[in-house]
DNA sequence: CTGAAAGCGCTTACAG
DNA sequence: CTGAAAGCGCTTACAG
């Protein structure tokens, strides 16, 4: 606004004729006003085409009406698609919403706890990836945050979905089509130390699985590539192919590496679903219209934005409350990739 | 922040036992300091845990750092890959950004416009949709804005790629791998008064190709779904069959709607590209992983985000300066999709 | 129902 | 190189 000859209150209050704290009190609608005081300061408005300057009001309130959302990487479309419903909801109870990308380097997790605080925010919507547990326990420092995904510890507000749960309903819908080495893309219980929680916990759940049925682990068949992107996808099974491993399903542990998967395993001449089933994670848009279409896990992700909004909600005017988690409803879509 | 005891630069000042002055000095690092003077404050500092106040600096500086950007649909791969970028090159440069979604109801643009100045928002960055000329024309009270994408005003700062050219070039690819029929999913002549700006670019282009090789337009064509998901492009071919019109090839005008395209004519046994040709444009990850792999156009959007910043960035601090453009490259990128 | 005063936490001239 | 004062534009008690 640099140069500008913006309007204030008092410019308003002037031409109108009253003072700023009415304009103030027209402005926020907290107290009741004369209507004929309210027309005419309106009018004053109008003409000097006037805006709340939202840098004094925060500094005055404490709270500058913004929230921000931390999430690993937003190019994928399972991130993509939770920002836009975020965004939605955040605009429907007048929030707006600032992004933070996690993913670029290790330690941008802890730098943007550490600037959230110098950043404007009222609250934060994160979804970790290599958080240390350690950097969400002075939580007396820092805005509301409310963890969204996979998370493991329970000193946070947290929206979940039980993935180790829909891992193993993928695993059993598997085994139940005959599957018994199913290659996972996404998991790698060598490498699960550096892993992601995301990682972890579908890792798990899929052993779950495979263990209720019986069915001997071969860490052979697990392969955890980074990021995870389609063309990581479609690397993974080049891979495990290269390895020599023989597989008649593969779990990928979301819809953009599935779709790698589908990808790669066609170019190699591999019918899905006659040779191998394919399932995915997710369910993003683009699943429904792969070839074959995907088998995956969906999850609602606007109940997913509205969970996250009103857990913030309810933290930024309750700081000492004990810390909630609210799970969200999954549901196996089953498609073309897993129909024999 | 709220209910917590934030350390100010007068609670530094007063521990470290210098001037709030000083703590403000060290902190911008614009004046000397001297380094055992600096020391002390930066100690007082980390014991106090002080993280200065952006709505006080915001404030009094006339800047917040933080700058918006609305795009038409988030959720859009297009969309969350050039977010992605443009996060990544303003997190460089020291800007947080805000994100704005304009395509959920028909007035959000101008909502969006007249709130900017209210939103804290050093800058703007906004690819327009259905944006009247009329609202971009008082410059003088917003913001600096920078629109992307398809431009049709030189009242402002934009960053453009040639669609127009692309889109003829893409008719030549097709028209030259004996095409003569093709189908046009995203535009459509007819309704051209309320399409968008991006419709009727690509659809000029398209026809300049068609003029070119002589081939007269045939509006039951084209056809232009709203909104341009993957879904709505598979329905646009159910239509075309449906209406009974026979295409030798299908130019979609991004690739989200290519592979509804696919999908559609895979379900309808129409062999992709030995019966027909297919098109997209954008370049999304996912194009390389379609069945068959998609030609498409590429456009570097990382180039796109930088030059956008850097537009805003010369605007802020030469507001009167005269509206520059900047194109960015593309190409045509061909993959099995047209690869008879 | 409306005014005059004070203050949120910074930074920018103005002095020293 | 550092201090004391003033002010950015709001809103919140405090009076009337």
């Amino acid at each position: 606004m640099a140069g500008m000859a913006r309007a204030t209150m008092k410019d308003v209050a002037a031409l109108a004729g009253v003072s700023p704290k009415t304009v103030s009190n027209v402005v926020t609608g907290t107290v009741f006003v004369r209507p004929e005081t309210v027309e005419r300061v309106q009018a004053a408005m109008a003409e000097l085409r006037f805006v709340p300057n939202l840098s004094a009001r925060g500094l005055r309130n404490g709270r500058s009406g913004t929230i921000a959302v931390a999430l690993p990487d937003l190019a994928t479309p399972f991130s993509a698609d939770l920002l836009h419903h975020i965004v939605e909801v955040a605009h429907e109870r007048g929030f707006a919403v600032q992004v933070e990308e996690t993913a670029a380097e290790p330690g941008r997790e802890e730098e943007l706890l550490s600037r959230a605080r110098a950043h404007l925010i009222d609250g934060l919507i994160l979804n970790p990836i290599r958080l240390e547990d350690s950097v969400v326990e002075h939580t007396e420092h820092l805005p509301p945050v409310v963890l969204i995904g996979e998370v493991e510890q329970q000193l946070t507000d947290r929206v979940l979905i039980d993935s180790r749960r829909a891992s193993r309903d993928i695993a059993r819908h598997l085994i139940a089509r005959g599957a018994r080495r199913i290659a996972v893309v996404g998991g790698d219980t060598e490498r699960a130390e550096v892993a992601t929680a995301t990682s972890r916990v579908r890792l798990a759940g899929h052993l779950d699985g495979l263990a209720e049925a019986g069915i001997v682990r071969d860490q052979a068949l697990e392969i955890d590539p980074f990021p995870w992107t389609t063309a990581a996808g479609a690397a993974a099974v080049d891979e495990l192919i290269g390895r020599g491993v023989r597989f008649d399903a593969v779990v990928a542990f979301t819809d953009s590496l599935a779709i790698g998967v589908l990808h790669a395993l066609h170019a190699r001449g591999v019918r899905v679903p006659e040779d191998v089933l394919v399932t995915g994670f997710d369910d993003v848009e683009l699943s429904a219209y792969a070839s074959p279409a995907l088998t995956t896990v969906r999850l609602d992700r606007r109940a997913f934005a509205e969970e996250a909004l009103r857990l913030l909600e309810d933290r930024m005017s309750a700081r000492t409350a004990p810390p909630r988690a609210v799970t969200v409803p999954y549901e196996i879509i089953v498609r073309a990739s897993t129909e024999v």
